[in-house]
DNA sequence: ATGCCGGGTACGACCCGA
């Protein structure tokens, strides 16, 4: 089963590329972050015709997150648990039944959380201790449960072109870090570091001829419970996606996993 | 480079992203 992520930056304007992308790679489940739609305006006939079915959580204008899966979803879960005042759509999760079992699949549009001196910052390292509560819960059922998405965190230095450009930003401030660890810690395997030691990258932005340079940094992640970890079998990040015409600032990251 | 692209809203600029 091959399971990616994408942060496509507008699914009005990314349409055509996804299609095209689906059609290459036909992966069984993909989690779309930013689909800066409300579920009402979600062009979802061109995308059902490719066999999958369609879960969205939107918003007007800003963030919202969907699951495409060739399975039907026998669960879906919107929202991030533990804040009634939190509007902000970053959170969908789906339940698959496979030949080998379930597989529980969260996805994730993780707060920036920049300039750190606002209060997205904060609203960020909050975002996150509710995060580590929710996947707490999850790690109880013992499933193969995958959390993937734009974690909008550099883990490490190895994971920007240059690091020091990082220093200071929400992405990278040692208050994100150490959240990501606790998080981890948790018993969450990073499904790209368990197989490559390499440095890569998921995003170049737009600007100063980032992707020319391959001036990256990898901040969309797969987080495998130990079940899940247990399965997977490899990760390829589409790097070349980032050179087709009209791009997301972020590519498609893959993991695929005997289920 | 507290905005160089690029997408959103909505039709003139401003908000937002990482």
């Amino acid at each position: 089963m091959r399971i990616a992520t994408w942060n496509i930056n507008g699914i009005k304007a990314r349409l055509p590329l996804l299609l095209l992308w689906l059609k290459q790679e036909s992966p069984d489940i993909v989690c779309l972050q930013e689909i800066k739609s409300v579920d009402e305006a979600f062009p979802r006939s061109e995308i059902e015709a490719l066999g999958y079915n369609l879960e969205t959580h939107g918003q007007k204008s800003w963030n919202g997150v969907a699951i495409l899966s060739k399975l039907k979803f026998d669960e879906v879960h919107r929202g991030l648990p533990g804040d009634d005042e939190d509007l902000q759509a970053r959170l969908i999760e789906g339940v698959f039944s496979t030949e080998g079992g379930v597989v529980r699949v969260c996805n994730i549009y993780l707060p920036n959380g920049n300039p750190v001196d606002t209060e997205k910052f904060p609203y960020k390292l909050r975002w996150m201790d509710r995060l580590i509560e929710f996947v707490e819960a999850r790690l109880l059922l013992e499933e193969p449960f995958v959390l993937l998405g734009d974690f909008n965190l550099i883990p490490a230095g190895i994971d920007a072109h240059d690091p020091a450009a990082w220093w200071g930003d929400a992405l990278f401030r040692p208050e994100s870090l150490e959240k990501w660890r606790r998080l981890k810690n948790l018993g969450l395997t990073d499904a790209l570091r368990s197989v490559s030691s390499e440095p890569c990258y998921t995003f170049w932005d737009f600007q100063t001829g980032a992707w020319r340079r391959d001036a990256g940094i990898r901040i969309d992640h797969l987080m495998l419970s130990p079940q899940a970890a247990d399965r997977l079998d490899g990760v390829t990040i589409h790097r070349d996606v980032r050179g087709w015409d009209k791009p997301s600032d972020h590519v498609p990251v893959e993991g695929r996993f005997t289920l």
